[in-house]
DNA sequence: TTGTATGCGTTATCAG
DNA sequence: CTGATAACGCATACAA
């Protein structure tokens, strides 16, 4: 690969002559400027931002972690990063966890090996110890979606509060007193904080829990449709379900089809996220929308201008969730 | 950050011990390197890649180059490339060029500044010009699903002729006489692929071309919202339609459901790749299957050997579609 | 305005 | 087995 000691001796100045001429640097005469860029041109120069990195101390890259990539959500989120860490001239350096939180200090290890000039995590647990020993790091970080409450970090999430009041108000509005709950992760904290809520708002309106009718089970299309299967083959069972997410209400729809439970007749289903299979013609899943995209750029924005500012203003954004209300609940059968 | 020189003072050798010592170099005693661990350890040192990157020649990362990473399809890919790279201890920088095919030979550049060690391009348009600059590089490049005739480069697709004829046969085994298509860019070549065999395969059943039951778009569900409402508001529309991808697919199905336009009674569907949406319940969309997350670990496994070993052996990988029926094709109404 | 010397953190070569 | 020393490619403080 050419250097900028070719580009130098080609030219007829030193290396350093041409560094300063690739950079725009005002101490050099725009005669010599436009001889080196064009040499550079010619040759095929790419600047090596690996030695570059090593002397100015940072990469030019990010790290962004998911849980899976494949799940819309974190690919919209994703795709917000992406958007605003390539207008900085950014790289991005993509991590799937596959849903297993021990990868993430693995993760996490492997990007501070590459010197990466910041984090966006977004499949945290809460109990995570290693974000403690990243907090004492230099590497700015910032949670987003899920915050964990045992370090003070920035995040960008949406209220799960909200949200989940919205989903159960919804249900019980339309007149349901049987609602069930299927929740992510038990240690991840927006799945234990829509819990929360859905049992607090039950009990507001005096309704009844049971045990059977809640249950923490994983944020996958196949978790949902066991826990799904389990629920609904109760000899008492629900009127309604509240699902922890879209995927798992997308795997509850599945099997309550295949068990000839007919949605929202039978079963008024609410699922959280609002991905885009929601809203196809043939799913049109009631469903709470959070600004996904919207939380990739804000968190970007944030990191990158906290990376070349150098300086760490805090950020605590809490957006908020809507519900979308579309064919998958109705007033309960009787 | 801690760098081996500080372990070096700790400890009490030279920084050559450290570095050999850490990279478990046989020349080491057994003695020293149990020391030099520990410190490092408990100094929560991490090997600088930057440095290590630059004398060794190779930043131990990828780039992967994507049209649209919310599109289940790369996102499926990028997990199969990921969970391949991060086995052999790489990282994946991700570019998403939003399907501006232009933004392409920027990020390929930006990947090459980084120095990555290789490249996995999904998103090739067959006539770009770059590629040709980059294959007389010494940088080994793979290209994924899309390939490009204009330059011999190693590849992994699915025969998209195999795949349009399965849709199309498919479709005329059926009884349909009136079949549209509505393809992805044209500068796309399996978009042409898939077009061109639909009309082969039209040809040899005798089957009648109308201009207006063909036409290109865009692999989005919008394009396929806008090609398909065309396509149905014709005085005499076809009684199917293959659309070229399955987010086309998507889109004329929710046209269609606005139109009054009933599936498969009056319509029937097929779409292409067999993204996760297609076998929702409320979808059971037809279409064309590919083996999408094994071409990410294939392409990821190719280019990872090819790193290591230094050498390139050349790759011609053709794997074979195949039809997932489902429930929205069926013999035409009349 | 340009050149020289030095250092970023590692690894590799060559002595010891 | 271990330690100096040079080198990777670039940026910059200091000289000229």
């Amino acid at each position: 690969m050419v250097t900028i000691k070719d580009i130098a001796r080609e030219v007829g100045v030193s290396p350093s002559t041409v560094s300063r001429a690739l950079s725009d640097s005002p101490l050099i005469s725009e005669k010599t400027k436009q001889n080196v860029k064009e040499v550079a041109q010619r040759l095929g120069y790419e600047r090596n931002e690996l030695a570059r990195g090593l002397v100015k101390g940072s990469s030019g890259a990010v790290g962004l972690v998911v849980a899976d990539i494949t799940n819309p959500f974190f690919s919209d989120i994703a795709q917000g990063v992406g958007e605003v860490a390539h207008r900085f001239g950014y790289g991005v350096m993509l991590c799937d966890t596959a849903g297993k939180a021990n990868r993430e200090s693995d993760y996490i290890r492997l990007l501070r090996r590459k010197r990466v000039d910041g984090l966006i995590l977004t499949s945290a647990t809460m109990d995570d110890p290693y974000l403690k020993d990243l907090a004492k790091t230099r590497t700015p970080f910032i949670l987003v979606s899920r915050l964990c409450r045992s370090v003070d970090a920035p995040y960008v999430v949406v209220d799960d509060r909200v949200g989940a009041r919205l989903a159960v108000e919804h249900l019980i509005n339309l007149g349901h007193q049987y609602i069930g709950f299927i929740g992510g992760p038990a240690n991840v904290q927006s799945s234990r904080d829509r819990m929360a809520t859905y049992r607090e708002v039950l009990q507001e309106h005096g309704l009844a829990e049971k045990e059977e009718w809640m249950g923490f089970s994983d944020f996958t299309q196949a978790a949902g449709r066991k826990a799904g299967r389990q629920m609904l083959s109760l000899p008492e069972r629900p009127s309604a379900i509240f699902a922890a997410n879209d995927m798992i209400a997308l795997g509850v729809l599945e099997v309550a089809e295949e068990m000839g439970v007919l949605i929202p007749d039978d079963l008024s289903l609410v699922g959280y996220n609002d991905i885009s299979y929601a809203s196809l013609p043939r799913v049109q899943l009631t469903t709470v929308a959070q600004p996904t995209q919207e939380m990739g750029q804000i968190a970007s924005e944030w990191l990158l201008s906290t990376i070349e500012e150098h300086k760490r203003h805090p950020l605590h954004c809490v957006l908020n969730p809507h519900l979308v209300v579309r064919r998958s609940t109705a007033p309960p059968a009787s």
